[in-house]
DNA sequence: GTGATTTCTTGTCAAATGACAAGTGTTTTA
DNA sequence: TAAAACACTTGTCATTTGACAAGAAATCAC
């Protein structure tokens, strides 16, 4: 078990201007938290309670269309936080299951105990709302990516921003993630390699 | 120019629980606006300082992308607030234009005014956030739906989650909204309507 | 009210993507 | 380590959608 804050303490300093002390509450709030490869970190059904500081490893959310079809709806890589937004905000059941495509690990805080800090310090407030901000701007950008940009444009603005989804993912769930099918990726993904 | 505060105020009260003190103390911080049809609410380089509730009218946003299209990126009616979230919340110039497609008015904040009301007021917090999370899984939904359901099923979808869009926009902008060119979704209307 | 502009439809053809299936490697599992 | 499962590629053909253009209908501006 590792217990050593030391990384989320400089992502929580990098984002606001914290007190040496805040930070510190803050991050003693935190509870260490592992997920095995393949392991499921949320479940559809089940109300998301645990806002997680991914430190090390990588994930992706998925659920299942009206046909059945598997799709990936986003992916989560290191220094970054995961939860869903609906049901840990909302309090309802998830549609979505979270997994871990490898080993990782990372520090977690309930609903309750996040409202707490949220409460209790301003600036974690503002941390919070930042975050949550970054989120709703990053799916606004894919929803109008979606529509003014082909599948082949999505492909290669992938790549350079989430370089380790190629790693990690395999083609099927970065296929569905970018709205084709898994053949049409391959083919996509030939063309690429020729230039 | 209208003055009487009661919509705003039943919208508050709808969304969180608040003492009439409360609500009326939010209340009297708005201010009113009023937009004449085909007038811009935002402009793109401008940073987004005003929180909208929208009371009456029909407000489109859009932006250009890199080809010179212009895409319609999401569509406004009454009874809901109205604001660039990227601009708005980080500060900076936003891309997107707000125009008017039917004359409106609604209330207004400044950034200011609305931290100092999230300040001073939890619950007033607490529906900023819930509103925040709203635009967030809605913007989640249609990137969801760009990926895994037919340009008709969207369109089927949008007439009946707003359908006053028909009325107040021309076709090109539903169009674009969809992520289909107007031919296509002229077309495709032609289809829907046989049914 | 008339000319200009905008909105919408429709035609043709091309390009992108999907559906389905087969085949080859690679990884997992018992 | 052998069989099964998975990952990826490729082929064929159908479908969807886009690009472009022409024309009809509706709306706007003076």
């Amino acid at each position: 078990m590792n217990s050593d804050k030391t990384i989320l303490l400089n992502y929580l300093k990098e984002i606001i201007s914290l007190s040496e002390e805040r930070a510190l509450t803050i991050a003693e709030a935190f509870r260490s938290r592992h997920i095995k490869k393949g392991e499921l970190f949320l479940k559809e059904g089940s109300i998301s309670d645990e806002y997680l500081f991914l430190e090390k490893g990588f994930l992706r959310s998925f659920l299942w269309d009206t046909e059945g079809n598997e799709v990936t709806v986003n992916f989560f890589a290191q220094n970054n936080v995961v939860f869903e937004v609906a049901s840990f905000f909302q309090r309802i059941p998830t549609q979505e299951n979270i997994e871990a495509l490898t080993d990782s690990y990372g520090w977690v805080l309930s609903f309750r105990e996040l409202n707490e800090l949220f409460h209790t310090i301003p600036e974690f407030r503002e941390l919070g709302r930042a975050l949550l901000v970054r989120g709703f701007i990053a799916f606004k950008e894919r929803t109008i990516a979606m529509i003014n940009t082909t599948a082949e444009q999505r492909y290669e603005i992938l790549l350079r921003s989430k370089p380790d989804i190629i790693q990690n993912a395999p083609l099927k769930y970065i296929a569905s993630y970018l709205g084709i099918t898994d053949s049409s990726l391959s083919r996509i993904r030939k063309e690429f390699s020729k230039k």
